[in-house]
RNA sequence: GGAGGGGUUCCAGAGCGGUCAAAUGGGGCGGGCUGUAAACCCGUUGACUUCGGUCUUCGAAAGUUCGAAUCUUUCCCCCUCCA
């Protein structure tokens, strides 16, 4: 088997794949170009993305090159897939502003020097805003027949909870067939990557292309990463895992890492590390936090630098293991006009922006949650004042994992 | 087009005139145990509060009543069965 495909499968990144004999001998002849479409519904990625993200990671390692396609026309129609409901429409600035940030942060993880291998970006609204409906539908639409797209699952879904399925997104489909027809022609692109729930816009490009131009492509999926509780991955209660420092800092990200369910730390490190396998058994028996630890320092070193995975690590043994305060606490700055106000403990926590209801936090400070530099307030009145603050500032600890330090300006 | 069932707090799902901020389970949060894990145990889970209470929630609006999630009317939306 070929390389790429074989370490694709031993990560258990493949789920399907629409012709694995083909596309392994032709990995093996030829470098090719392979694409991956990012949605540009959100300001920013979040794990749930990372499994694609190391896809084109790994193309490059096996110097294939990545194109990557911002879904700036498709994001304007909306996909069903896994849908119960229409999605908002985003406005065209939003969607603008959206493609440039979730770029820059592909770019964070990929190379962009290597000329043979580095990321071909592009947003399929170039293409897909000019479209003529009539010839469209003459060139393109005769090939798709409505008999089977209601078979797909995305219409299916929908169709048989009778819920409503406009016919703008049943054609969201037949545009990422377009699409992948469009990167083909454009940059002989012959393969897409996605994700399982892709699985049917895939094939559709496959086939479209097949009959248009008579010309073999690939489709291959990842599967749906699900957490040992059952749970989906990326997304907690306290929001999604951010892929932008602006949303998540580097801490907070190397602590979901840090935080990885015992059951799930080989699988992640398989996914989201580029340990080789024969690494990863070799440190298999090894104390299973130091495991996790790992994790937390390849991950975040990928995406925020080696200096913040090492900073991020240092902080949690300041905050965990020694009990102090923690270099690089995410922080909150106030004034020290508002500490001249008196805030009491109760806004404190507000500012610091770690619960926002403070029926909430007078609950917390009942149960002893509510900490400041490691000892405990219970006092819901409390009011704090200069005393309390070392160097200009102090820890604020809501529980035993979150921790934020307060700085007065 | 006809017959029936339903929309309840994050989710599922009870309640069907006052004792309802609403049972129970799940999830979340906090505490305990531990390893920043899992499992387990305990507490908590609308907002604000001078901790006395106050205010806003049970699809939407209007009404009956001293008093409504619970009754009436209209409207909107879902589901099942028949044609």
């Amino acid at each position: 088997m070929n390389k790429f495909l074989k370490e694709f499968k031993d990560r258990g990144f493949f789920y399907q794949c629409t012709n694995e004999e083909d596309l392994s001998n032709l990995l093996d002849n030829k470098k090719i170009k392979a694409y991956i479409g990012f949605d540009c519904t959100a300001e920013s990625l979040h794990v749930g993305s990372l499994l694609q993200i190391m896809c084109l990671r790994l193309l490059q390692k096996y110097g294939h090159r990545p194109i990557v396609l911002l879904g700036g026309g498709t994001t304007r129609i909306g996909d069903p897939s896994g849908k119960d409901k229409t999605r908002k429409i985003l406005n065209e600035n939003e969607i603008e502003k959206n493609i440039i940030n979730i770029q820059n942060i592909l770019k964070k993880f990929l190379d962009n020097n290597n000329p043979d291998i580095k990321p071909i970006f592009v947003n399929n609204y170039t293409w897909l805003k000019n479209l003529n409906y009539i010839s469209f539908l003459r060139d393109i639409g005769k090939h798709f027949t409505i008999n089977k797209m209601l078979t797909f699952d995305s219409v299916k879904t929908r169709l048989d909870r009778e819920q409503s399925l406009s016919y703008m997104e049943f054609n969201y489909m037949i545009l990422q067939a377009y699409d992948f027809l469009e990167l083909n022609k454009k940059e002989d692109c012959v393969l897409q990557i996605g994700g399982s729930d892709q699985w049917g816009n895939i094939v559709n490009g496959v086939d479209l292309i097949k009959r248009y131009s008579n010309k073999q492509c690939f489709g291959l999926t990842t599967p749906l990463i699900t957490l040992a509780t059952g749970a989906k991955m990326g997304k907690t209660e306290s929001g999604a895992i951010w892929l932008d420092k602006k949303f998540l800092s580097a801490y907070d990200y190397w602590q979901f890492w840090r935080n990885t369910d015992d059951r799930d730390v080989i699988k992640f490190l398989n996914f989201f590390t580029e340990l080789e396998s024969n690494e990863i058994k070799d440190i298999k028996n090894k104390n299973i936090n130091d495991l996790k630890i790992l994790l937390a320092n390849k991950t975040t070193e990928m995406l925020h630098g080696k200096r913040a995975a090492e900073e991020s690590e240092k902080t949690a043994k300041e905050v965990f293991s020694e009990n102090s305060s923690g270099s690089s606490l995410p922080s909150v700055v106030i004034s020290s006009k508002d500490l001249e106000k008196k805030i009491s403990i109760v806004d404190l926590v507000i500012l610091s922006q770690l619960e926002s209801s403070k029926s909430e936090i007078r609950r917390l400070i009942k149960s002893n949650a509510i900490k400041i530099d490691n000892s405990i307030i219970n006092d819901d009145k409390l009011i704090i004042d200069n005393k309390y603050f070392n160097n200009n500032y102090l820890k604020l600890s809501v529980g035993k994992k979150r921790h934020i330090k307060i700085e007065i300006n």
